[in-house]
RNA sequence: GCUACAAGCCAGGCUAUCGUCCCGAUCUAAUCGGGAAGGAAAGUCCGGACAGCACAGAGCAAUGCACCGGUAAAGAGCCGGGUUCCGCUUCUCUUUAGACGGAAGCGGAAACAGACAGUGCCACAGAAAAUAACUAUCCCGAUGCAAAUCGGGACAAAGGUGAAAACGUAGGGUAAGAGCCUACGGCUUAUGAUGGUAACAUCAUUCGCGGGUAAACCUUGCAUGCUGAAAUGCCACGUAUAGUACCGCCUGAGAACUGCUCGUUCGAGGUACAGGGUAGGCAGAUUGAUUCCGAUAGGUAACUUUCGGAACAGAUAAAUGAUAGCCACUUUCUCUCAUCAUUGCGACUCAGAGCGCAGCGAAGAGGAAGCAACAGAAUCCGGCUUACCGGCUUGUAGCUUUU
RNA sequence: GGAUGAAUAGCUCAACGGCAGAGCGUCCCGUUGUUAGCGGGAGGGCUGAAAGUUCGAAUCUUUCUUCAUCCG
């Protein structure tokens, strides 16, 4: 049996083309410290779900906190995003999810936990649509 | 033992579960094995390595550095020395006693070439901020009894204001003054001698004596080609061999010599605007002037020679993490007092030690809280600067206790 | 990662090394039946922080802090 709850570099988007086009034409959700941007891709051939994560330098000045409050979102995302892959794969779709931290102190974990589940389950929804 | 300061070192550990990146093996999609942040990885303030472009030459400009020697790949770093200044201590001079002054020792600081190459600036105050002028002083002449006034001269630092005032003291000199002259002292230029690798020090002779500011312009000496890994090389993919305006095709637009000019060379296309495409991969790139430990030899030291051993991450939308537990650590609370130290009371005693009771502390047992400071590699090194909870070691100073 | 520049009153900006100022805004008074406008006046600054040079620093130098701009 594969394991469950990994986030190689496969599961993570890396294409400086497709994170522009993200930017530009992505649809947006906002549930309190983060905002989240997506999109669907449904004509692909491959279907994939694809992560990633940014904090603000304006609101961390440390790089140590930026990388804290990227390391705390990834582990929440890693251990929650198992519904939503399957579903892209069974509706074979691509969805690109870009998770921004727009506040400005750091965060405990539990809440991270949190926050990041209850924009999943919408991502959810839309995607079951 | 406690406190303060300085320097150096360390920067919690283990286990379980779920994960990230790189390398290797099995071997074809997953498993196994190994490895994975710092003393500052930071600021980008200096210096290099490395890479690309350029490099016949001359001049100008610009920037940086600035006591001497050493060290090093190099430096505005480090080490040693010199000079100047500051602080402390001791001695000395003088004195009723001190202060000032002198000498020695210890410690500290200094962007420490030049203000007789030139130019500029120095608010307020002050006659004046450097050429002089004004007041005062003195002499001569005129008027006048005189005081004084006017005219012509003499020179010069007396004018107490300021951050800063024209070498200081004494004497001579003069109409009155003045380094004008002399003696002593101070500073300074040049030359010589001695010591030192040198900066410099000491001595002798000599020229002088007009403030400060070069982190004002500047002068002198020395150094510097420009740009920085988003450098740079290669591969792949893709577009518009198209549009508008201006200049030019040897009577030459423009380009290179990467700051500018001369000069030299190349030269038929160039510049601007609008628009279109790509933004993937590999190399650079992680083991090198490397770091640490021990010994050895040289040196006052920084540092270096030789030998042996150990260690060293490589991401690229960017890894090294999350959760839980235990042990350490810190703070705090409760209990115990057999052990150690100490305070009070009591009995005994000439007195003390020791003894008994009580309190407090160390220590032990248990509980609670905190989970660490500063901070995250981005081509790589040598420094500097800045940030930093707590602990350990060494040194210095002060206080207390015992001997 | 690298390279530049800036910081002065609440805001926008001035100011040869010699008393920090202007406009807007704030407050008070007057004018008006009231408001706006107009007129008069007042307050507000350790010149981002700390050292140094200088007799004297917003200005010159160094080190920090914050903010902004540029790059293939």
């Amino acid at each position: 049996m594969a394991k469950q709850f990994t986030l190689g570099k496969n599961e993570r988007l890396k294409s400086r083309k497709s994170i522009e086009q993200l930017f530009s034409e992505g649809k947006k959700i906002v549930v309190a410290p983060y905002r989240v941007l997506y999109i669907l891709n449904p004509s692909v051939e491959k279907a994939s779900l694809l992560f990633s994560v940014g904090v603000s330098a304006k609101n961390f000045k440390k790089a140590v906190d930026r990388n804290r409050v990227k390391r705390l979102t990834r582990e929440a995302y890693r251990l929650q995003k198992n519904d939503l892959q399957k579903k892209t794969k069974a509706k074979r779709i691509q969805l690109n999810v870009f998770f921004i931290y727009t506040g400005k102190e750091l965060p405990e974990y539990d809440e991270v936990y949190k926050k990041v589940g209850l924009v999943l389950n919408k991502l959810d929804k839309i995607t079951g649509e």
